[in-house]
DNA sequence: GCCTGTGAAACCCTTCACAGCA
DNA sequence: TGCTGTGAAGGGTTTCACAGGC
């Protein structure tokens, strides 16, 4: 490996693959349960076990970000916190704001998993008027006409949106026209945005659907019994779907 | 290929790949956006870019399920709903418990993404007191005591995690030892289960963190400015992590 | 001796490019 | 002609198995 590119820096090439990143968080979260219990040290064996992916993966994700392990020894548990934390870069604060404080946008103000890993939430926006003003986790909700306003001023980076679906692309259009390049969505529709601007998604219904995905498989064992055939004419078809509004 | 492996059944071979089963629910998503909007055929092209995917990928994607398209016209939308949520097992209800009714599962159990995908919420359970017997979303909340039996007696099929991070794990044991053998969990932790459980995890953080290692990056511009080099060590290690109890 | 770090193989997923059919 | 369905190429990810250092 290392073919091409120039080797003056050694470790860690600027480019860890994006499934290692995807992980790093979890392991992050059991080294900290790990320090909580007072370990020390841990081998590529039992991290792997805690955070539940095999021995060899965890080795060469780690391998990404240098050589932090000893050999015949493991890795020194606070110093790869340090490391792993450095690398996702929470070694530094990220100003937060949600948009939109119904159900969903009020679990995500009290989740305590932002806080601990150096996510501070500096803004609860929303356009109804009736809920303007409330008090959520000590927070007062504001109004969505200060958006920009309170980006620029707070230094807003990473914007939550937990709008409902109708309203999520017009708020993520004026999050990004105020400069913010990093929106995690939870309403359930594909956000356009330009170039350069990272979304990622939680769809809170897709993950069940996945399930009743391979649950449905399970009914029919090894070889084949095909699950519903027959009964699915009598069922008509897409048996009158209504698309919901959702969030 | 399809090199080896009985050649009898000829379009869907029994094995849709999981990338692709995980894109369905998007596909099925802005399919009914379009039937909404009175759309009948639809192009890959057209589909592929409400879906936020590339048309190559889609066709690859239904081609696993079929050919259900026509040449040189395009998909017939209710057809390809119909076809793709009877994959997906959407034809017919799934009975889905919630275990947790803090903010989160509040907001789950007041989520229409479910019920307008065939997904029934037959119980919301909490092991607090005082929130039993309260009304949520037009349900009472009962006693995590009845789990089993609720479990048995309406047909669960689908348990939503929602819990404590401490409680999960207990929560779930319990759970599988009713039978229940789809899991979809909230809280913050790697649950350990027996073969033939599925466990889908959603992890609001690791969301944030993934997207806090890309905004770190883009400070940097090309041509690698090392992110935080030098200030790092005057900041010392891990600045006094603590776990939070999250969720 | 033991456990990390890593080439190499295997596997999966995506993208390309075009044959084939309405 | 236009768009689907799909072999084939390409890229990324996982797993294997062992070399290498403590």
């Amino acid at each position: 490996m290392t073919s091409r590119q120039n080797r003056t820096r050694d470790r860690a090439e600027r480019g860890i693959p994006e499934a290692t990143v995807a992980r790093l968080p979890v392991y992050l979260r059991a080294l900290h349960a790990l320090q909580d219990r007072g370990v020390a040290t841990v081998s590529s064996e039992e991290l792997a076990a805690a955070a539940g992916v095999n021995s060899a993966k965890l080795r060469k994700d780690l391998s990404h970000l240098g050589s932090y392990g000893t050999r015949g020894v493991g890795y020194e548990v606070e110093y790869l916190v340090y490391q792993i934390s450095r690398e996702l870069g929470l070694t530094q604060d990220w100003v937060v704001a949600i948009i939109g404080v119904g159900n969903l946008g009020r679990a995500l103000a009290g989740y305590g998993g932002f806080a601990s890993r150096g996510f501070r939430v500096a803004g609860l926006l929303d356009a109804d008027e009736s809920v303007i003003g409330q008090e959520i986790s000590g927070m007062t909700v504001e109004h969505i006409d200060r958006l920009e306003e309170i980006i620029a001023e707070r230094g807003v980076s990473i914007v939550v949106i937990a709008t409902p679906a109708a309203a999520a692309q017009t708020v993520c259009d004026r999050v990004v026209a105020a400069g913010v390049t990093s929106v995690l969505n939870f309403a359930p529709v594909v956000l356009t945005v330009p170039e350069g601007v990272d979304v990622r998604k939680v769809d809170l219904s897709i993950e069940l659907q996945i399930l009743a995905f391979h649950e449905q498989r399970k009914a029919g064992g090894p070889d084949g019994y095909d699950p519903m055939a027959g009964g699915v004419s009598g069922n008509g078809r897409a048996s009158g779907y209504v698309e919901a509004v959702e969030a």
